[in-house]
DNA sequence: CATAAAAAAGGAACCGGTTCCATTTCATTA
DNA sequence: TAATGAAATGGAACCGGTTCCTTTTTTATG
């Protein structure tokens, strides 16, 4: 409808296009009384500005990107609305690029570097390769990682190996010896190497220096999601001697777990501990004991590391590294063990 | 750093630039001898178009605008997961506008019908004014409500009348007399006309039919959220005759409704019985009893009736409504009232 | 082999902004 | 009042694609 140009203004107003552009833009060095009459032609014709031809023009977009396994995860949502919070400071708006799949992983990993349709792109749990981070730093945006890490790469992450100690630890010292480790699928199409594998990390070093035996039977793994977590739990709960805790690598796959439980009349925390990973807004609902991470913080340290890089976007200086603490939340699904 | 363009490609395939243009676009009309060399060139200086360019130039983005209140509604993010799926198959990328404040819902009303950044649009949750709604028409894009409605646009509905009185339908067949009604505030800044009073209306209009009396101190509103519903769920269970059932304008309020009772020692559904609003996923883990409404379905139907109207843009006819079924879940947050 | 018709290719103009440079207008000072 | 410098303004060129019109090349036909 409204195809009205700047030159049609500027023919409205009696003036070059130059100084329409230059009162849109504030520049100083209008007359005042230029300025008015550019305003009410301005008004007159219901002009706006064409938000395309103006990047097209100035090389600069005004978006930032977000790529991130968005709608799979509940932390994803609570990420990005930390990111939001920092946008609308800056006037940015959001480009979202969901990822459900490899092939979709893989398409935008090899198409974001290029970087045309925003001025800086925010990466959300998924982990580059060593390829694909070479492409991300030779393309012409700023790029941030949140939940995923790159030596080369600036980031905000956590240390997953802590967390999935302490998670760990926290069972043994409530007496537990029968631990159980689930989680989503390690060799992960969608990372490198992914959280699930270094909280597993974690996971093996307490059960090691506590003395304990790591049984493979104790450790399964399967798709994100409460369903399937509901399942690996029904198998485990059914194994001759179950174990008597558990920890899921997601406060999610935690979900599914006491879903589990529940089904089997197996009442937490007596007869079964749970504990999750992430903090999730019903986690605290649903009393699960859990790793809080910061993952709304996350995504405000993560856009504020962004615009913080496009600013001073010349200097190629090292990448950031920012690491967010890790705390343990008790509630009410982990107590020691049933004394024999 | 990628700075090469159409006129590099150009030059180094030894053709004009026109050529290079239909071999990206596959035209037709170009020899096989000929896209070879052109494509051996982009491939040797790894061109890669210029999105902004391509855009300007033709004027079409292929990208969908969506406008949503959308973290501080867990619905919000079911719909959008439906709408990604429509969008994936089209090779649409999605822009986001989150709406968290008046001032921001106003500013995109304002902005948005301009429409130069996407190809389509759609509102969720948001119900624009008649001369939001008028712009909206005005403007350049296909419009489509989720959500939401206004007689002159297309839109994606439930009936929320019809939801209110079955919720409390429901309430009343188990034998409740003493019925409170929960919701976000009526007289939304957000919302011309909200679901959330429509609700009321379907909860008035049950209550008169099965002759009960309406009491205001049964109704409160504050903001939606957890912790609100359950600040006016603590204050109904407080009055010298508290309500027996509780419906709550949405399953996050009855969630906090859930939250009060249990810290008030009082046992769902043996003393009170509560029902949400949505199904949102974490309703059947809660075994929460609600009105089930489409939540995916309400983005797949948006999206592909968005689609359908930038198809034929050209003929303005009427205004399509898709209406969406809703379906009364039982689960175990309701029964009948203890019998005095 | 000449010629007409069809196919392929070249490149200017365009999309709608911004910016820089040249030019005009204004203000200041002698 | 003229000279000088500063401020304000006009508009061409540009951003990087696409497209249309024109020219060149190829193919088909007599």
């Amino acid at each position: 409808m409204s195809e009205v140009t700047i030159r049609d203004v500027a023919k409205a107003a009696g003036v070059g296009v130059g100084t329409v552009s230059r009162v849109l833009n504030n520049h100083p060095s209008v007359r005042e009384s230029t300025r008015k009459k550019v305003e009410e032609a301005i008004e007159a014709l219901d002009y706006k500005p064409h938000r395309i031809a103006r990047q097209l023009s100035l090389g600069k977009t005004s978006n930032i990107g977000v790529v991130a396994p968005f709608f799979i995860r509940p932390s994803s949502v609570e990420r990005l609305r930390g990111v939001e919070t920092i946008l609308a400071e800056h006037k940015y708006d959001l480009v979202l690029y969901n990822v459900e799949t490899k092939e979709r992983r893989d398409q935008l990993f090899e198409s974001l570097p290029r970087g045309d349709m925003f001025d800086g792109l925010l990466i959300i749990t998924l982990t580059p390769n060593d390829d694909e981070a070479e492409r991300l730093l030779r393309g012409s945006v700023p790029v941030v990682l949140v939940d995923a890490s790159h030596p080369r790469l600036n980031r905000v992450v956590i240390d997953d190996v802590l967390g999935g100690y302490m998670a760990t630890k926290h069972l043994i010292d409530l007496g537990h010896e029968r631990i159980a480790y689930i989680s989503d699928i390690l060799e992960s199409p969608f990372e490198h190497v992914g959280a699930s594998s270094l909280r597993y990390r974690g996971y093996r070093d307490a059960l090691a220096e506590a003395g304990l035996p790591f049984l493979p039977e104790y450790y399964h793994q399967d798709q994100h999601g409460v369903p399937q977590a509901r399942k690996m739990v029904h198998e485990l709960l059914a194994l001759p001697a179950p174990p008597t805790a558990i920890f899921a690598a997601s406060d999610t796959q935690a979900i599914g777990a006491l879903q589990a439980a529940s089904e089997r009349g197996i009442v937490v925390p007596d007869q079964l501990s749970v504990i999750g990973f992430d903090d999730i807004e019903i986690a605290e609902f649903l009393k699960l004991t859990t790793i809080h991470q910061p993952l709304f913080t996350s995504g405000v340290e993560g856009a504020a590391l962004l615009f913080q890089c496009m600013q001073s976007s010349k200097l190629k200086r090292e990448a950031n590294e920012i690491q967010l603490p890790l705390r343990l939340i008790e509630r009410a699904t982990t107590a020691p063990p049933i004394s024999i």
